[in-house]
DNA sequence: CTGTTAATGAACTATCTAGTTCGTAACAAT
DNA sequence: ATTGTTACGAACTAGATAGTTCATTAACAG
């Protein structure tokens, strides 16, 4: 089932059925990014694999559950990612401003998730629903978001009784659309969201939105 | 070039270019925004008319021109729509919460439009650049904002000297994600973002974020 | 009322694409 | 070495799909 780790070290296998499957995954992910479900070429996949689509089907079955297996592959690394986040130990305000940049530095960093995303809500998110993986993959930044705001509630420094759900989402929104509405804004307005001489004030924008929010009047 | 309406009135023509072109393009629009680009079949859009595949060659050319057309009009309607904002002779405060809830509204009853938005984001914007249409649409939207935030500094209700293009972000991004990214977000959170129990506080939401921001410290 | 043109429809085609078939080679256990 | 199993590749197929061909009909000008 896994590579020969107990067995013996043989160093140039020709055969290695983890590589390939996660070889493939890895190219589907660049490739359904690219060009959408629908637009995405089984045939194209594998040519930019060292295997071939016949393996595609032998590990995977179908493009749609290639195409969900990229979805687990994503959502499992952000919320791996998301894991990291410390804020336990700093005040409120600090703890919401640090978690709004944090999000803005993943979306700004993990593009192809930020696709990935957006193509799964075109299709109504039909595909993420055939996943158990998926949808027993709580999210532990609402439990982050909620401690944070009754501290802030308790200590004062927050007035604004917000919901944690919300509160995600207004930090979620700032960071998900600078870089999945880039090309419509640029070509309607003319400006370089992801640009790097925006970056720095955007990241220092989200944090104060957010915290202007819920510090209030 | 258009009906008849200098000739005669005749009322039940059987051949009618434009009414024939404009009901492609209303299906199209449906039909792009249902199933993306690539996921579109020129066949099922045709069948959805009272016409054949045929016309859609005739007046359109490809089904690439088709797609553009139909980003043209969406676009058009919107600008059409944003024209409509007087917040001229409101306070800076209140004008900027007319403006945000406004484009909550907006955005919360123009389904396709969003969803054409993020496609064509998908697509990196290659096809909207290929219209002139487009390219020259200037956006009122962003004179109304400059105004706003230059009469809140000067009567002292803001105190953060913001971009207006961020600003505008800002106010989008909220009211978009709610809508774009609503299948995802509900998989993970279970909750039905749209759904009519949360849409009055989101709109609240938007309008006290945007003045919580402007107005600083 | 007749010729000209814009508008239309049915059926066709070349190409593409998801998925399969069949056969083979590498590896592990014995 | 032998055998069973896992991993693999080349070539094929059935169906779908964007785009076309060719013939026809409705409207209108004169």
């Amino acid at each position: 089932m896994a590579s020969p780790s107990g067995t013996r070290p043989s160093a140039a296998r020709q055969r290695d059925a983890d590589r390939t499957r996660s070889e493939i995954l890895e190219v589907a992910q660049r490739v359904f990014a690219r060009d959408g479900y629908a637009g995405a070429r089984v045939d194209e996949i594998a040519d930019l694999t060292r295997t071939t689509k016949r393996m595609i089907y032998y590990y995977f079955g179908s493009k749609e559950q290639l195409y969900i297996a990229v979805l687990e592959k994503v959502y499992t690394e952000v919320r791996t990612a998301e894991r990291t986040v410390d804020v336990a130990h700093l005040a409120p305000t600090s703890a919401i401003r640090t978690l709004a940049e944090l999000t803005f530095d993943h979306h700004d960093a993990h593009r192809e998730f930020i696709k990935l995303v957006a193509i799964e809500n075109i299709h109504r998110g039909e595909h993420i629903r055939k996943s158990e993986v998926l949808a027993n993959l709580g999210t532990p930044v609402l439990d982050i978001i909620t401690r944070i705001l009754e501290a802030g509630l308790v200590s004062g420094e927050f007035t604004t009784e917000a919901d944690p759900i919300d509160v995600h989402m207004m930090i979620s929104a700032f960071c998900f659309f600078r870089v999945a509405n880039q090309h419509t804004f640029g070509a309607l307005f003319g400006r370089e969201m992801t640009a790097p001489e925006h970056r720095a004030r955007q990241r220092r924008m989200v944090g104060e939105m957010v915290v202007a929010y819920l510090r209030g009047r």
